[in-house]
DNA sequence: CGCTTGCCTATAATCGATTATTGCTGCACA
DNA sequence: TGTGCAGCAATAATCGATTATAGGCAAGCG
């Protein structure tokens, strides 16, 4: 062949793919509201597919955390609390550094020019809290940001855990954060992240990004906290 | 019907969960091989269930990193290789000490007494290598000591993310390790481990942990690095 | 001969019907 | 008036049949 077709490998989705995606968004936009049951024939009308993808949707969520399942019992999406908003900021503080920490570790042109880029698209993408669009690219370009960080580790089973985390983290964004808080010096955070990273000093480097997803959380924290019981 | 038969099993669970768990045993012995797929209508006549069931009890341990999944290709056992073994040894190493460390921060007493009850028990259990059936006792109280220290740490998710990184670990081990190499000291590192917990020395006890883990891993690894490509 | 192309089989995915279980509701009864 | 149990929806779980797709094989074409 003259010109080799370079073929992404568009896999055709099955149903089962397509609805389980549109149902994580659904439940990351709350649309879903935490602990309520997942009626099966409900969801079934609504995304019009038949019992057996309906269900096999359902329980790929179940590894994200964001549902939860019990024999004979169903699913359910999972609860939110404050505790568990804790929980989690803490788990993406202690292992998104961790994972920063190995990736400066193993560093390379490659994975620093992957770091710059990203930051690049960040700071090019406007954040304008007015625009529930715009904010949506916006957390799309900061997120990768963040995974491009962290994808320097090189260990997948850790990155996988470390998006479920922002998964959960996203949704309680989503769900209770009405008015984006978005402090002015976010852009200098993430200069100076990706600045340290670029440098390899791990210590600046993991200990400024902690900072940055503790802020961010505790933030969310005490925005919740006046419309959420304390457990 | 006259005669309504009683159910031999008076169980709770569903058949799913039921092949799910009996799944996920053969995977960890490694009668399932490595990489090799999962063909559902063989599974569905060795296990005696039908399709929907079989589907869901797979994909069920996709979520434990046991098993693999692609669209339109269906699922198959997660590999092995060194390298991911590294990696598995690494992240327990890390997650197992920081649960730990979060465990002494907040420990109180009912904590320390399961410690010291799951050690008791542990150092009750004969570790007699020539028999498979005792040794198997054995993991299992293991086990459930490491998990007790790391429980106390009150974070589901993390504890969740370890037990599957202990079963990947236990897989490793099932596979490859056919001489059990039991350093006689084993005892002497989870008795320091407990006390240094009990006695709230964190620092010391991630840091006896730590050795722990890496030791058994690498051992695991250096038995293996013979019959493995290094990848 | 080598490459493409179109069956063909194995298997993944989906469907709708059926069975089992749960949890509620209302009636009997103390 | 409270308790317990039978019967009754609602819904979870399972089944076997059907449809769609992928990957191999062989005929056709250059």
């Amino acid at each position: 062949m003259l010109f080799q077709e370079e073929k992404e490998t568009p896999r055709k989705s099955t149903r089962a793919s397509l609805v389980a995606s549109s149902l994580l968004k659904s439940i990351l936009r709350g649309e879903l509201a935490p602990g309520s049951k997942l009626n099966i024939d409900y969801l079934r009308e609504v995304y019009q597919v038949s019992l057996s993808p309906m269900r096999e949707a359902i329980s790929r969520l179940v590894s994200t955390g964001l549902v939860e399942f019990e024999d004979q019992r169903g699913y359910r999406v999972a609860p939110v609390s404050l505790q568990l908003l804790a929980e989690v900021t803490r788990l993406r503080s202690d292992l998104e550094s961790l994972a920063l920490r190995y990736a400066i570790e193993r560093a390379d042109l490659e994975w620093e020019s992957s770091v710059l880029g990203a930051l690049h698209r960040l700071n090019r993408t406007e954040r304008d809290v007015s625009s529930p669009e715009a904010m949506e690219v916006w957390e799309s370009a900061h997120w990768s940001f963040h995974k491009t960080l962290i994808e320097g580790c090189g260990m997948e089973m850790l990155v996988e855990f470390c998006q479920n985390l922002q998964n959960q983290s996203d949704r309680y964004r989503r769900i209770f954060l009405k008015k984006p808080a978005g402090s002015a010096d976010i852009q200098d955070e993430h200069n100076a992240i990706a600045n340290a990273a670029v440098d390899r000093n791990a210590d600046l480097a993991s200990k400024l990004l902690r900072a940055h997803i503790e802020r961010t959380g505790n933030d969310l924290a005490r925005q919740i906290s006046g419309e959420l019981p304390e457990d």
